[in-house]
RNA sequence: GGCGCAUUCGUCUAGGGGUCCAGGACGCCGCCCUCUCACGGCGGUAACACGGGUUCGAAUCCCGUAUGCGCUACCA
């Protein structure tokens, strides 16, 4: 069993590619196959070499991993030419002078007269004289019904009669489409086509020629296509579409991955959180979803946040790193487990532990005025700074000891302190738990940060620093 | 327009004639835990597109309708 993923050099890779390239290598794996990579570039216009490039990075940073390739196209154009040489000497295709000025003109007619256009098949009756003139190769399609069975579909069944003469090599000698899938198809002895819904349409031309270079068909399988929130085909306008931008929106692969497998197939009862590994135990494209699925980027932030929870400080550093610039693991693992669980992407974490690094913290208006008043704060932030400084060592359990120690003494509640604590430290009115907070960030930075705090005090009070008689 | 395909909570899905007045997950809403925020736990909200058949019995099978999407290029 032989599979591939063949994306077009013509952007990033879509999501929609994504997941077909997952759920080709799933098969693959799942059913000991072997999975190629194949980059189709014949279109000139279009393809662009760093597309490709990019699509192999964002492939391996997604962890599909292939077997054969990455396979050019553009190298085999040759071979495309002789093949397409080889129908028309056999009489299965034919070399068409019709200019494109010609073809669009008598389309224009036909559309005006309300009636839908196909190739006459001028040159099919009249084989043009030989020439320097340039020419196409048409296929000579039969007619008559064509019918298979898609792993997805069931029987998907088409009238030979409403399919045209389609063009397999174009005026500049470049093969399209429907020519160098299937050539490469049978040379490289693909045995399952999994690929786009948009696809389905094309195959009936796609088994015309199978059979037309007397080669076996691949079983066919079509996926239902992604859509976004609009219910329309992934787009920009619907939100990002690429793997590189999930990636730096900081989702993690093992996510995207896990997500990805989950639009169009299930593996069966309740499970959605599964590896890569899990899924190629059981996956099967048979058991793919006919109904398209829209990308809802909600579930995949709390898939990613599910991840980030599940994964040690050492696994998730890799990918936070292009987040947080050059700091160090050691620097940093402590306060990844704090936050992991606070944080739904890469960049919410980063985010969030940035603030252990700022040499003065910017307090938020909102928690200054939810926590800064009583006239009393300052001194019960002073005995604070002296009872922490005394607190040995500088854990989380002496500094709970102390904070808790001097709560009571002075009868008020703990949290009296605890808010305006983490208010000093962080900034902000909400953080992990308090004293895990102080513990990651030492001694000597808490009664830093808590003498600055209480320095600024005088002016983050209501009354303002100049009604304040003193 | 023609051809093709699809249709279960807002979204992802389970389910393939009786176990389904439809199960799980995201989201949303409550409650619990608690120094805050998260995490976690508990509970709630919400769906078989519509109409005809077949059958003792249909979300499940058949036919229509509607809606949506795809293809209809010398793009893939």
């Amino acid at each position: 069993m032989k599979l591939r993923f063949a994306p077009s050099p013509t952007g990033f890779l879509h999501v929609g590619g994504a997941r077909t390239a997952i759920f080709n290598l799933l098969h693959a794996r799942r059913h000991g196959g072997t999975m190629l990579l194949r980059i189709e570039d014949t279109d000139v216009e279009r393809s662009r070499q760093h597309h490709a490039e990019q699509i192999v990075a964002s492939l391996q940073w997604l962890g599909v991993e292939w077997d054969e390739g990455p396979v050019y196209q553009s190298d085999r154009l040759a071979r495309y030419r002789e093949r397409a040489e080889e129908l028309v000497v056999s009489g299965k295709a034919y070399r068409c002078t019709c200019t494109v000025e010609e073809l669009e003109e008598e389309r224009a007619v036909a559309e005006k007269a309300g009636k839908q256009w196909r190739y006459s098949g001028r040159c099919r009756l009249v084989r043009p004289a030989e020439s320097g003139a340039s020419y196409v190769i048409r296929f000579a399609v039969d007619a008559g019904p064509i019918a298979f069975h898609d792993l997805i579909r069931g029987d998907v069944h088409f009238e030979g009669e409403l399919i045209d003469d389609f063009v397999l090599l174009r005026s500049d000698g470049y093969p399209t489409y429907h020519l160098s899938v299937v050539v490469d198809d049978i040379d490289m002895a693909i045995t399952h086509v999994a690929r786009g819904d948009d696809h389905l349409s094309n195959t009936p031309k796609h088994i015309l020629l199978f059979r037309a270079f007397g080669a076996g068909e691949p079983v066919f399988a079509h996926l239902p296509l992604i859509l976004g929130s609009d219910k329309k085909r992934l787009s920009k306008r619907s939100g990002a579409t690429s793997a590189e931008e999930y990636r730096d929106m900081g989702i993690v692969p093992q996510a995207l991955f896990n997500f990805l497998s989950l639009l169009g197939w299930s593996p069966g009862g309740d499970r959605e959180i599964f590896s890569k590994e899990e899924a190629s135990a059981v996956f099967d494209l048979s058991d793919v979803n006919k109904a398209p699925a829209i990308f809802d980027v909600e579930k995949l932030l709390w898939m990613n946040a599910q991840y980030l929870q599940r994964m040690p400080a050492e696994e998730i550093y890799p990918h936070l790193r292009p987040f947080i610039g050059d700091r160090e693991l050691a620097a940093v693992r402590d306060l990844i487990n704090l936050y992991k669980m606070r944080a739904r992407t890469l960049k919410e974490l980063a985010d969030q532990i940035a603030v252990y690094f700022v040499d003065d913290v910017d307090y938020e208006a909102e928690a200054v005025k939810k926590h800064v008043k009583g006239d009393d704060l300052a001194d019960s932030m002073r005995a604070l700074h002296a009872a922490l400084a005394a607190a040995e060592p500088f854990d989380v359990a002496a500094t709970e000891a102390a904070l808790r120690a001097l709560a009571a003494q002075r009868g008020l509640g703990a949290a009296k302190l605890i808010h305006p604590l983490r208010l000093a430290l962080t900034g902000k009115g909400a953080s992990p738990g308090i004293f895990d907070v102080a513990a990651v960030l030492g001694k000597e930075k808490v009664l830093r940060r808590l003498a600055r705090f209480i320095e600024r005090l005088p002016d983050l009070s209501p009354s303002g620093p100049s009604s304040t008689p003193r």
